[in-house]
DNA sequence: CAGCGATCGTGGGTGCGACCAACGGCTCGT
DNA sequence: ACGAGCCGTTGGTCGCACCCACGATCGCTG
């Protein structure tokens, strides 16, 4: 009826769990960046905050090992938060090869806001979905994710 | 006891639908991309030589319409498939502003060949869930994906 | 205690996938 | 016959994930 006749997605794909996940992930991945976004933050920050409130003070490298963010990127975002006085870094008087990185109260602040700003996400983002199946959904994922652990 | 005792992901993300998904999809991506690599191939590749021979030949337009590639994007990879012959680009002589794309039997052949690559990857991805769990997996997900259909 | 391997922060670069803006050519409805 | 709109193409941007190489530093071992 309707539609430019054009669309219609290849039966090949709207089969496959990798296309689904990767489509889903897409949508995912827009909402998040949207919300942080408006929160003038983005995805890699909310896990360096998330990491640094939970395990508290850290070096460099391990809040890369932590978070699954490179060394070299994590060095990136660290300037961002700590231009924005999110976060601060100083030297290690222990090891000094190292950064201590800790959150500022500012940064546990912006954390809390963008935690609401996820959780409206993943509303959104499970809407048609029961709380059921959004415990099953996320059993099923963390097992897929528990499994492909070793990277 | 073992563990450089730096890892341990936040909680946070761990139940954060959002971040399993994402996390999920990466693993999913380095599967696939491994996967067409082999075979000399990329993702998008994949994608527009099922929607040809699932539509017949189309224009370079409705390709990126139906497997959702920019049509900036669709150029580069026609390209590319024309260079390896699983593709053939002609003007269509009943309207000058298209090109009518052809998939050549070297290129279904290639397909088909992809075919098997990804459905060991189905595989891969989905090992630790039964049947069962990996057709309720495919469900949700679909249901997700029709939500968001809308863009 | 000299020396060497491993670790840390940093800078640079790559790749892929997804997008956007703009252009000249062409079609089609009115 | 002309303007709205589509088509292919070029040439960017952005986010995320990764890799390599470097100098500084630490810590173990000989």
């Amino acid at each position: 009826m309707s539609a430019t006749a054009d669309d219609g997605t290849p039966a090949r794909l709207k089969g496959a769990a990798s296309w689904l996940i990767n489509q889903v992930s897409l949508h995912s991945q827009r909402l998040v960046a949207e919300g942080m976004a408006a929160a003038g933050a983005r995805g890699y920050h909310y896990r360096l905050l998330a990491a640094l409130e939970e395990f508290g003070p850290a070096s460099q490298a391990a809040l890369g090992r932590r978070t699954g963010i490179d060394r070299s990127d994590v060095v990136a975002m660290l300037n961002e938060l700590s231009d924005q006085g999110l976060v601060r870094r100083s030297p290690d008087p222990a090891d000094r090869r190292r950064n201590v990185i800790t959150i500022t109260l500012e940064g546990a602040r912006r954390l809390h806001s963008l935690d609401q700003v996820l959780a409206g996400i993943q509303d959104e983002l499970l809407a048609p979905l029961s709380p059921d199946e959004r415990a099953e959904l996320v059993r099923l994922l963390s097992a897929l994710l528990a499994h492909h652990s070793g990277r």
